[in-house]
DNA sequence: TGTATCCACCATAGATACAAGATGCGGATC
DNA sequence: GATCCGCATCTTGTATCTATGGTGGATACA
């Protein structure tokens, strides 16, 4: 009777359809990056919940995580605003990574130089440091995994947690822009900061490592400010 | 642009009463400070919307804010889990404090003297730097205020809110423990930062920002691990 | 007595109903 | 012709209801 859609119950070979709030999240996520809700577009539960097909309920749900994400703002009684993206948001988050990043390299040299060969050691023979054979969207899936990796090699749940959700923010800012003629330079940079996080040379690494957030920022057209920019 | 979040027409004397989703959220996270649920409490929705008499609606928004924050851990159908403060949690939030207040320090510096002069000589200027003539709640509140202000220094609203996030953990770690005895040390070292930041010693600010980190996890009873203890 | 099973209870997930706030348009008024 | 007020409508905020799934205790059995 209430529930009319879906027939959750039996069916033999039922896939065990993910709950209705996971759905819903996945959906507006993937609007926002593909552009189906543009910037500054003011979108409403409603229109959600009615466009894939379930209550309001999950889609509320949804909004509330992706507004501590970052990506939507809401305001009440009016709707949820998809938070334009502007190129102080885009420094601000490569900032933010580097904080991060730089943080988990200062943690690997502090724990000596047997983490730093491990961990550098590993990084090296990374996909990311090489890239051929790669499409691009393998070649994105290995950037972020290797990234992913350094921060991780911090063994800090909560900087991994807080760098998980910076990834995520970046995808929609990077979400138009081209990597192909980038790609050269990002596996060599990646492979200049495992070996000299191998090697022991933290300096090296973190500088590289900020050179080579600079050259997304730059991708896009932003300019890194002071943090971010090379020293003169 | 629509306005924000204006009060709500009337503003007569009306009192006005905040969101139920707030009073929800407020309840659940004071009673997480001051013991009312403590570690391991298994508790749930309707437990709490009858306590404060609202539906279930609300609490799950609360429950939803809480888990991102890191204060509960939701399982469904069981309950939501107040997550247990470990030792290693405790090191893991001030590593990650130290990674954010160490960003804004070097930030800062990339903005060059003039910045670090300004904001230096505001700081020491802050009671944080004294204390004297401050009850522990102003004591505690003025440190906090100190440490935001120097994140904030760094002009980058992402890093902002991942620190406020961080402080609110903090504050359930550090529920019980005594900040008495330490004062002098603490009011001693905020004063340290913020004359180095103000000479542009921006080693010695980093150097003193971990070791004040270090005290409290001290404090604690928590040895601070590779990244915060003191060098040999 | 120890163990496996079954069932009642409890908690959440999702849907729907209802209430209240905000906006924008149209018409009345000055 | 400009302005202001009221209404229609849209959107969120909150409450309530039903269905589903998991837990633990009581019970039957070896």
């Amino acid at each position: 009777m209430p529930p009319p859609t879906a027939a959750p119950g039996d069916a033999g070979q039922a896939p065990a359809e993910p709950p209705a709030a996971d759905r819903a999240y996945r959906h507006v996520k993937t609007g926002l990056l593909d552009g189906t809700y543009p910037d500054g577009h003011l979108l409403s539960e409603g229109e959600v919940a009615t466009a894939i097909n379930m209550s309001r309920t999950p889609v509320r749900e949804a909004f509330l995580r992706l507004q501590t994400e970052g990506f939507l703002r809401l305001y009440p009684k009016r709707g949820a605003l998809v938070v334009p993206v502007t190129p102080t948001e885009a420094r601000a988050v490569l900032e933010a990574r580097l904080a991060l990043e730089t943080f988990a390299i200062d943690k690997i040299t502090a724990d000596g130089p047997a983490t730093m060969r491990e961990v550098g050691t590993d990084l090296r023979a990374h996909p990311a440091c090489d890239g051929s054979g790669l499409s691009t969207a393998e070649m994105h899936e290995a950037d972020r995994d290797f990234h992913a990796r350094l921060v991780s090699a911090a063994a800090n749940p909560i900087i991994d947690d807080l760098y998980t959700a910076l990834r995520d923010r970046q995808l929609r800012i990077t979400a138009g822009a081209r990597t192909q003629n980038r790609r050269p330079d990002i596996t060599r940079q990646h492979a200049e900061v495992a070996a000299a996080v191998r090697d022991g040379a933290a300096d090296t690494a973190k500088e590289v490592l900020r050179d080579h957030l600079l050259g997304v920022l730059r991708a896009l057209g932003v300019a890194g400010g002071p943090m971010l920019e090379p020293p003169a």
